[in-house]
DNA sequence: GTTGAAAAGAGCATACA
DNA sequence: TGTATGCTCTTTTCAAC
């Protein structure tokens, strides 16, 4: 499915859909963006079956649920092979995130949970094994995430939200 | 709110909740995770009441969006001003997420979405005039994301999902 | 804390503008 | 294409365990 052009009805709700995916009702959305709840409801499967959306996922403090060390690491990947690593990285446990960038050094990006210090630092050196050629280990400390504002500016009415 | 010690049925609501956060039914859920529709209803408020859920989002393809152009810029700031700043960068459009890591050097990581290369090349060039020394811009490429598997592995039956 | 049943509310499909 | 109505299914609530 191709590319498809967001008016500024499809555009409110990306908005508050990403301010909380899960706790409003198409009826309070289509107030906000001014359109009936049954139209926000087709909206948004229409944005899902395009591929727009992709999914919905829960926002996560790993620490509050008992996992305390979280770190970013960033390695390399040979470009031919980069594919088939990423593959293979889903039976390194922790891992929540892999970003790949459009480089020869530094293009990876991999973010891992684990309950103890050791425990991750054992899945980093799986990194190695497994082709990524490990450059960076930090801790992660803040992760903010924000409304794409294209989304939304002057096109919903903000209320309230636990941002 | 403190920390809380996640059990079996909690772990297995996280984790089909990281595979799908908006179109599982609770009713499902409890299916998978062998307990009522009401139970798996009352953890997940208390989830999120506890912090451990912050929030829900959903996962937007940017490009097929209409927003072609999506990059990731490593940047340095100074620590003791590194909180007034990434507040001041809200003011910055087309910033979508903002990690930042415990180094004095490569410590934040902007992901930067807009219509246009230049558009975006613009926003780049104001994180300079906010006080993120930008250190290397890079095209994302692709993003993954996947369930932790300690939250789920054997506690919640696989359904087929969308990944 | 968990359950199941009843009430309230949301989503979906059909029909129509 | 967007809107409204009615039907179905989900979520919420709450008394009992």
């Amino acid at each position: 499915m191709g590319k498809r052009e967001l008016d500024s009805v499809d555009k409110g709700i990306l908005y508050l859909l990403q301010r909380d995916a899960r706790n409003h009702t198409t009826k309070e959305m289509g107030e906000r963006v001014g359109v009936a709840a049954s139209t926000v409801a087709s909206r948004i499967k229409k944005l899902e079956r395009s591929g727009v959306i992709v999914g919905y996922r829960p926002r996560i403090d790993y620490e509050r649920a008992g996992y305390d060390s979280h770190l970013i690491v960033v390695g390399t990947v040979p470009t031919e092979r980069r594919d088939s690593i990423i593959d293979e990285l889903a039976e390194v446990s922790g891992i929540v995130n892999i970003r790949t960038v459009l480089t020869d050094e530094e293009n990876v990006s991999i973010e891992i949970v684990g309950a103890t210090q050791s425990e991750v630092e054992e899945r980093v050196e799986a990194l190695n094994d497994r082709g990524v050629s490990v450059v960076r280990t930090d801790l992660l400390r803040e992760e903010h995430e924000r409304p794409f504002d294209h989304f939304g500016t002057g096109l919903a009415d903000d209320g309230d939200e636990f941002a």
